[in-house]
DNA sequence: AAATGAATTAAACAAATGTTTAAAAATTAT
DNA sequence: ATAATTTTTAAACATTTGTTTAATTCATTT
């Protein structure tokens, strides 16, 4: 059923996907209505299924999007040939916290969703080689190797970087609470971040900082 | 209502309550359904509302019992007189490393609650109170002072130890995808970092580590 | 302009789901 | 032992919710 008005279609179809990543990301899948995402995106309710057959299958198409949208530029920046470890950190953690500052939900939404179908999710993405036999990687066993950084597990190091980069999104709620701050005030904090962690990050895997 | 047999009661009540324990932990409020909870405790579907009103209501003391046991001992940990800084961290790290170890749904479960309902979760806590003014931001503050520790936002510090001690934990499935880590494997990694946090995080923020 | 096909709509359907009812069973009190 | 109360059960109920149907509107083609 391919349609002959190409422009009206991709408009209503993505009005609809639209509306689905809003709800589906912030409320997740079994919160979220049909009729919800069908008011939202501003059409009738059978028109969700005429596009995507079902919700489900809508949902299949929002979550790969969103996870690559997430994942995009990965590669690169953990391969960019021209540049040091460090360098790699920095162009990372600035992506990710401007990423996250547009998408805070994205985390645990992705994360949510991992835990309830690991193998069906994970097996669509080769995370492992992409993370494990980067340059980014063999720099910091490279680093270690020299004695600049201290031994550690490259896991552990992803952990803490990660950690330290997605945690604050995903409690964010929390942590406003905690620190009383309104919204423009946490995302001061965020941007300090895009400078800060990589100076926390380094510091703690150096291994003689006085030079 | 109150019942004569308060063992039997509370038997099948906990039973109740540890079957939507487990139901609302992992799969939270909306994909848990209450014939769900009922099968699982192995009792008759109607018990659930004889005993607890609504799936609501049940829901509502799941996630409150949940985020108490999940603070409990923090304010001691927090402002125990007789050590130091560096001991705080040891005694929360391994005692929420521990902790998540066993209840590795708990931190997402929180989260994405609080997400949804932030106001109405956050008000039962004072959070705020027990960590800003505790005598391990005190203690914190004083490090930096004395120009023994860099001069860091303490709220940076909270997100910094709380993304490396409890993120791991949230995005388990996917690392241990990325380190093709079994679950003992995984559990092993988690226990190294009760040592190996500590050492991380004080690093990341001392400021003259050549001594 | 008529005909064809696509897009949209209102309505209905069927299954799932939280909740209630009324009777039976089990327990406790008299 | 009997009565009263609590606990448990099977069934029904009322809504919600995902999906489908059939008719209508709209756009495109001939």
């Amino acid at each position: 059923m391919k349609s002959k008005s190409p422009e009206i279609d991709q408009s209503t179809e993505e009005k609809i996907k639209q509306a689905a990543r809003e709800l589906f990301q912030t409320k997740g899948f079994s919160a979220t209505r049909s009729r919800d995402i069908a008011t939202k995106a501003g059409i009738n309710l059978a028109l969700l299924n005429y596009y995507f057959r079902s919700k489900e299958k809508l949902f299949n198409i929002i979550i790969l999007e969103t996870m690559q949208e997430f994942f995009l530029h990965l590669s690169e920046m953990l391969n960019d040939g021209s540049s040091s470890f460090e360098e790699k950190i920095n162009k990372i953690v600035a992506n990710y916290i401007e990423l996250l500052t547009n998408n805070p939900d994205i985390p645990i939404f992705i994360l949510s969703e991992i835990r309830q179908n690991p193998e069906e999710l994970l097996s669509k993405f080769k995370m492992k080689e992409a993370l494990m036999r980067s340059n980014f990687m063999f720099q910091l066993k490279e680093g270690i190797e020299r004695k600049e950084y201290i031994p550690i597990n490259p896991l552990h190091f992803i952990m803490n970087l990660l950690g330290m980069l997605i945690f604050p999104f995903i409690a964010s709620p929390m942590l406003k609470k905690i620190g009383e701050l309104n919204k423009e005030e946490f995302l001061k904090l965020m941007n300090e971040r895009k400078n800060s962690i990589p100076v926390w990050i380094l510091n703690s895997i150096k291994t003689n900082p006085s030079k």
